[in-house]
DNA sequence: AGTTCTTTTAAACAATGTGTTAATAATTAA
DNA sequence: TTAATTATTAACACATTGTTTAAAAGAACT
């Protein structure tokens, strides 16, 4: 499970280093924020995981933790010095996935890392996604999307956003979360923008706004994308 | 999150009822195995949630993690009395999702049982309302509404109105409180305009408002869902 | 820097839904 | 029963929302 991204919000040096180093000889990417404001500005940025000090500078961890799990889906483990069972108990009660007390090991930590994350891939699942008995496949890792076998070529926003729709079927989402789920979530501009890429995005699939067989326009709420997954491989 | 089902691995009578005690109290189904041979046995059945103690008379709680990753999917939380980091490493590498070491705080421990099933929660999506056995069914997520079976269009206001009233069924909602669900809560117009939309909705679902089997005016007061919802999953 | 491709904005047009109205019917109270 | 209140229904105009086109702005590449 390399390439995986892990934010380390901490701002004792010595520990954020120590933590660096067991997760990158796991073949980890990790970045660290010192501190609250810094965490917050990164979390712009998806990470696949996030081990969060509760004792920072600026900012309560419980306000990060709260915050962070509005943008993000990803683990929260909390890691802390505050050791009495109450602290325990709020702190998986504000949305974290675990709670590891200082000091701690290492070699624990990395374990249940891994242990979440595993979760984690279970449910984000198959690169590969298989609509109307093949008619459609969308490969996530290589982002291509075929058609009845033939390339159809798509650019990066426009594969996103594609891939966003797919991997939950029949789902609605509204243009802001289509939005969001191509950039940051911190978008100011037009929400028209969908509109503008569904339409790039229908033209090449071949796919009528009125009869659409991929994307279907709810009107007064967004789009939603609506192939029948294929069992399993496809 | 009550209705989960949670099934206890542990041979010490004593822990055993403790746990049972504060699962029953949070309104958690508990089921408890003192044995290996009849864990596995009654992970037969679908349970949402484990807790595994790896000291067992007759087999090695190893074992039994292993053999039940391979039924079920459910998080499993390993409870014991090894505590040393070989140990815990291990224990989290054999597919547990957690490591709680003996003694334990029960509060902590029903608060980590309660962080993994709303992991597992989100995962399943449970968007769906389900009446009448079946007869009639909404789905949130992909704002659709089927009754007998059969896909009920409804534009966005309607399905607002309607999911609104279906969530609470039997309460009574005044026309401004029917109008808030569906706009904002700053609404200048005419209250009436919910019951043109209940008229439509009523339309489409073939509900004759003197006899009516979804939705009841409540002369004087609003609007009022009286179906009946099925137990679980529909 | 210049060129090409992508993304965003803007505006015009088309489609659809919503709120209003007004007439009718039902319910309650006197 | 009658009058007053409250709900139902259908029709319609307007406003909202979606689509498409074209062009500007921005990135990426040579």
């Amino acid at each position: 499970m390399p390439d995986k991204k892990i934010l380390v919000v901490e701002d004792e040096a010595s520990i954020a280093d120590i933590v660096r180093s067991y997760l990158v000889r796991e073949g980890f990417s990790v970045s660290i924020a010192p501190d609250g404001t810094s965490a917050l500005r990164m979390l712009k940025e998806r990470f696949d995981l996030i081990i969060l000090d509760l004792m920072l500078p600026d900012m309560d961890g419980e306000e990060i933790c709260r915050t962070a799990r509005e943008v993000t889906d990803a683990p929260i483990i909390m890691l802390t010095a505050k050791s009495t069972e109450d602290d325990r108990v709020t702190g998986l009660g504000l949305g974290a996935d675990d709670y590891v007390v200082k000091p701690f090991s290492p070699r624990e930590l990395v374990a249940r890392i891994k242990a979440h994350l595993r979760r984690s891939d279970a449910r984000a699942g198959s690169d590969r996604l298989s609509f109307n008995s093949s008619d459609l496949v969308i490969n996530a890792s290589s982002m291509e999307v075929f058609r009845q076998g033939a390339l159809v070529p798509m650019t990066t926003t426009e594969f996103r956003l594609f891939l966003g729709l797919a991997e939950k079927p029949n789902m609605v989402f509204s243009r802001l979360q289509l939005v969001n789920i191509v950039q940051g979530y911190d978008f100011e501009g037009f929400e028209r923008v969908v509109d503008a890429h569904i339409k790039n995005i229908r033209q090449k699939l071949g796919d009528n706004p009125r009869q659409p067989a991929y994307i279907q326009t709810v009107y007064g709420s967004g789009y939603k994308f609506i192939g029948t997954p294929d069992e399993a491989q496809g």
